[in-house]
RNA sequence: GCCGGGAUGGCGGAAUUGGUAGACGCAGCGGACUCAAAAUCCGCCGCCGAAAGGUGUGGGGGUUCGAGUCCCCCUCCCGGCACCA
């Protein structure tokens, strides 16, 4: 090599090396993906970035964690998928816009290209002629074309949709877009709009999506949780009350039938009042020429929907003055508005049994003097069979009053349950040690369903229902059906065209795909399609005449619903995907934020199953094992400013005031000198300003030291504190590396065979190989900091090779020699997934091989790892006292007699007896004495 | 409020899944080299104690020869959420 003078040195020049070691990857195209056939494959998939300017410590993390998978991996032997790519419509390209008077298309494509040499810096392993970008037509295109299949099939359609509209800039806001009720830019208050949008079925693949979570043994338990909740399946009856309520014009309401969704059809006899949503047609009814009524059902309307607030929230309603009947009883039921009852799910209306039901229960509590007695209908299933056991010795008859007060026993509430109504106290105490009752109950006081247990219950009760129309069982899901239509210039334009004569059209497959003019620049007052004549202006495909084209665009999840599959396909302008998609897929590891748990991971869920229907895949399930990396936190520093509001100051800003156990009390600010307060650790943010540039510490450390410290200073599960003096330590262990190896050229070249090994240097070869092992099974677990530490561990271990040189012009001991070149072999192995551009030039420099790459994953060798005698742990009592060593194969009786006749054993065997000798082979004696 | 995950030195975190608690690193302290500093290297480093020894994984109880690890109760912290009938 030419470059030789960077290695003879024996400082660490990483700028250099890490240039040349991705020279190297780029001119062999080392990261090209091939299936061969041969070998198993391994599609390793970070989630692609957003391209917002520049790469974040989140990125760097994400993308170190699927880099050292995959890197591993091909050294294991698989054939390796590593793709990148840019998750690149959305609305930061339009504030930008805004702000800059740039074309989104301009400022993204830059973006891209400053972040892709960021990436490249960083030395992953990708392949990057599988890169794409999800603004690029010959990818969107796919999108359209998909949505016009869904379309056909009736998963895609269309209705109104509400949507935050800004009076003032006549647009349409995101969510995020409104700040406190009003425009971010304007300021204005914000109206609810209806207007047309299109949804896509998902609900009509609920059953699957939560069903096949099961297929997902390789994702977090917490996930699929927060899915399976997400989808929110519940089994219940639906059924009605009837009523003879008419409207203002004398029109019999909703057919005379309120609807209500229970799942305790089985507690239908212990209803005592029905409640509705404050925006339900009965409570509107009602509100009117009732001021009180109305202004209360106002109130519910502006109330906060977040479950967090709510839960602690007062119950309220008040009664519509409204009769309807109940289905079995035809008793009179009274009609209320519930501020906990909510429109968007399920009729709207609920049912109350204030005995089975919490919510129901603090309802009936605060308004007890409006409401009938609480009636219970069910009890636990052991409770009834008690009872019966208890009648049958014909005993039972004690009154209810306990005389001393407390929770009832189950004996008590026996006696006493007959009493148990009319003397019941209102509290949530009494309710729950009495009537709160799980599924195992059984029906009592329900006339004919007396005696019934759960399932039956609900079965009679629906048949009885249904005999007379009034009800059938029903599966209710909380998933909705999933609004795509979004009213924004950058985005994937829907290929509809609007029609005076024949509707709307679908944009034929041939003309696709609808290209989105790319020279815009919106201005912050709606979408700049909407003006944009050369764009709406269009043919009719049907008729011919003249038409308007669609100007809404998709919602940006659609564009990473499916963009792993086409990595893994050749990008071909006739197919959505090819064949090599189905033997790529599925991705055998996916990595991102935990933000992504629900909406993206189930849309993608959602899409792949839609695209297996048409045939295009064969795969169930997109992503076989998820991994969900934590966030990257940094310390954050504020004060108070004069003006009362809060300051912040970067950590590099500050000194640090630690108090008398070490712990940050607080800082001063470098330049004053001012007292500045410790807020602890937080995300990296701007706004905190305790952000970390990756690119500084690419300078001033090299890409290695990055990798390493990101590997090492946590699993990568969990948060990861940001810590410079961390990452210094990471940038020492690298030149320590580096010396080490230029004290030992060649050392890879020297052929020689582990015979015999003198104690002294097996000892320390044994002490590499345990380390190895160790670090493979961490491996298997993805616990990379354990990894990293081995690799410390290993240095460590070399550098206390005994060197014994025996004079000037002596050769060393043949033993150091095996041990070191051995054992730098595994370290760079081992090491290589993490700091890949350090152990590429040493591997190559000290006459390893051409190219570690392709060298062997390490495994730890039997023959290394064997010794003769091994040291035991001796307890007493389970306190450890001493230790002794034997031979490997000693037998129980000899170790026995060894630890009894130990003499720092047999000071704690004095006055006592010995018991029992436990002996846990090759690890300790536990001696119990008494 | 409900669901999920946690709590181990001054700090980040280990503990091969019930068998030597504190690996590895950071910070700190002492020393070597240096005119000096930086860098580097060597040593010490849970707490109490002069030592012997004792004690110690958020708190309390339990199972076990043996518990950071398993079981029950409690406290606090983090993440998620939908008053879901």
């Amino acid at each position: 090599m030419n470059d030789t003078d960077i290695f003879m040195q024996p400082q660490y020049q990483f700028t250099e090396i890490e240039q040349q070691a991705q020279q190297y990857w780029s001119d062999r195209n080392s990261f090209a993906a091939r299936l061969d056939g041969k070998k198993p494959k391994y599609y390793c998939l970070s989630m692609f970035p957003y391209p917002s300017g520049k790469l974040h410590m989140g990125h760097v993390r994400n993308y170190t964690i699927g880099d050292v998978l995959s890197r591993h991996h091909r050294m294991l032997g698989y054939d390796v998928l590593q793709p990148m790519g840019w998750d690149a419509f959305g609305l930061p390209a339009e504030n930008a816009a805004i702000q800059n008077k740039v074309p989104p298309a301009k400022w993204t494509d830059d973006n891209i290209a400053y972040m892709k040499k960021q990436l490249q810096s960083l030395g992953f392993a990708i392949d990057w002629s599988r890169e794409l970008a999800t603004c690029k037509p010959e990818y969107y295109k796919w999108n359209q074309w998909l949505f016009l299949r869904m379309l056909e099939k009736g998963i895609a359609y269309k209705k109104t949709q509400t949507v935050n509209w800004d009076p003032v800039d006549q647009t349409v806001l995101a969510n995020e877009q409104v700040i406190e009720g009003r425009g971010w830019r304007t300021g204005a208050l914000v109206e609810k709009r209806e207007i047309p949008g299109y949804y896509l079925g998902i609900t009509q693949y609920a059953e699957q999506l939560l069903a096949d979570l099961d297929k997902l043994p390789g994702w977090p338990e917490r996930v699929k949780t927060m899915q399976a909740n997400w989808i929110g399946k519940s089994t219940g009856v639906r059924f009605a009350f009837t009523h003879d309520i008419r409207d203002t014009a004398g029109e019999l309401i909703a057919d005379g039938k309120l609807w209500v969704f229970t799942t305790r059809a089985d507690t239908i006899m212990g209803v005592t009042f029905c409640a509705v949503a404050a925006e339900h047609p009965l409570a509107m009814l009602a509100a009117h020429g009732n001021a009180e009524l109305a202004a209360f059902i106002d109130k519910c309307k502006q109330g906060s929907v977040m479950e967090a607030d709510m839960a602690t929230m007062e119950k309220e309603g008040m009664d519509t003055g409204l009769k309807v009947t109940h289905p079995l009883t035809g008793e009179q039921v009274s009609v209320w508005v519930g501020n906990y009852v909510l429109m968007s799910y399920g009729e709207g209306a609920v049912m109350a049994v204030p005995a089975h039901d919490e919510r129901d229960f603090e309802f009936a509590k605060k308004y007890k003097d409006q409401l009938p007695a609480i009636k219970q209908v069910v009890e636990p299933f052991e409770l009834q069979d008690y009872r019966e056991r208890q009648e049958r010795l014909g005993k039972g008859n004690a009154s209810l009053n306990k005389p001393n007060s407390g929770p009832l026993t189950q004996n008590e509430y026996l006696a006493a349950s007959d009493s148990v109504i009319e003397n019941f106290s209102f509290t949530t105490d009494s309710w729950k040690s009495i009537y709160a009752s799980t599924v195992t109950s059984v029906c009592i006081n329900s006339g004919k369903y007396d005696g019934l247990r759960y399932e039956d219950a609900v079965d009679a009760i629906a048949a009885d229902l249904a005999a007379k129309s009034l009800g059938e069982k029903k599966t209710q899901w909380r998933l909705r059906d999933w609004g795509v239509s979004r009213q924004r210039y950058w985005g994937c334009p829907i290929p509809i065209i609007h029609c005076d004569n024949c509707g709307d059209v679908p944009v034929p497959d041939d003309q696709l795909p609808v290209k989105l003019p790319e020279d815009c620049v919106p201005d912050g007052s709606g979408n700049p399609l909407n003006k944009l004549d050369t764009f709406i202006n269009c043919v009719c495909p049907k008729c011919g005449q003249a038409a308007k084209r669609e100007t809404d665009t998709m919602d940006t999840f659609v564009d990473s619903s499916w963009y792993y599959a086409r990595y893994a396909s050749k990008f071909s302008p006739d197919a959505m995907v090819d064949a090599e998609t189905s033997q790529w897929m599925p991705v055998d590891q996916y990595i991102g934020g935990i933000e992504h748990a629900i909406l993206h991971l189930l849309y993608s869920r959602f899409w792949s199953k839609v695209m297996r229907d048409m045939g295009l895949v064969n795969y169930d399930e997109p992503f076989a094992n998820l991994l969900t990396q934590g966030m990257v936190l940094n310390h954050i520093f504020s004060r108070r400013t004069d003006k009362g509001g809060i300051e912040y100051f970067a950590p590099e800003e500050v000194g640090l005031i630690y108090d008398a156990n070490g712990k940050i009390e607080g800082a001063t600010t470098l330049a004053d000198g001012q007292r500045v307060d410790f807020q602890g650790m937080g995300t990296m943010s701007k706004s905190k300003r305790n952000g970390v540039d990756p690119q500084s510490l690419i300078e001033q450390y090299g890409a290695d030291t990055a990798r390493f410290f990101m590997m090492f200073a946590a699993p990568p599960e969990q948060t990861l504190e940001w810590s410079e003096s961390g990452v210094e330590g990471s940038h020492r262990f690298l030149k320590r590396i580096w010396a080490f190896a230029a004290e030992h050229p060649g050392i890879g070249q020297a052929g020689l065979v582990p015979t015999e090994i003198p104690q002294e240097f097996q000892k320390i070869r044994r002490e590499i190989h345990l380390t190895l092992k160790q670090a493979n099974f961490d491996l298997k677990k993805q616990q990379f900091n354990t990894v990293a530490s081995a690799s410390m561990k290993i240095l460590n271990a070399l550098e206390r090779v005994p060197s014994q040189k025996t004079g000037i012009g002596q050769p060393i001991h043949s033993g150091y020699q095996l041990v070191v070149q051995e054992g730098l072999s595994i370290l760079l192995r081992l090491l290589s997934p993490i700091c890949p551009h350090l152990t590429h030039a040493l591997w190559v420099e000290l006459g390893y091989g051409d190219d570690i790459l392709s060298a062997p994953w390490p495994e730890p060798l039997e023959a290394a790892l064997a010794q003769d005698e091994i040291e035991l742990v001796i307890q007493v009592n389970g306190k450890l006292r001493a230790s002794i060593t034997v031979a490997k194969d000693a037998d129980r009786a000899n170790i026995e007699q060894l630890v009894l006749s130990h003499a720092g054993v047999q000071k704690y065997l004095e006055g006592v007896s010995v018991k029992k000798v436990i002996v846990v082979p090759g690890k300790l004696v536990n001696v119990v004495v008494g």
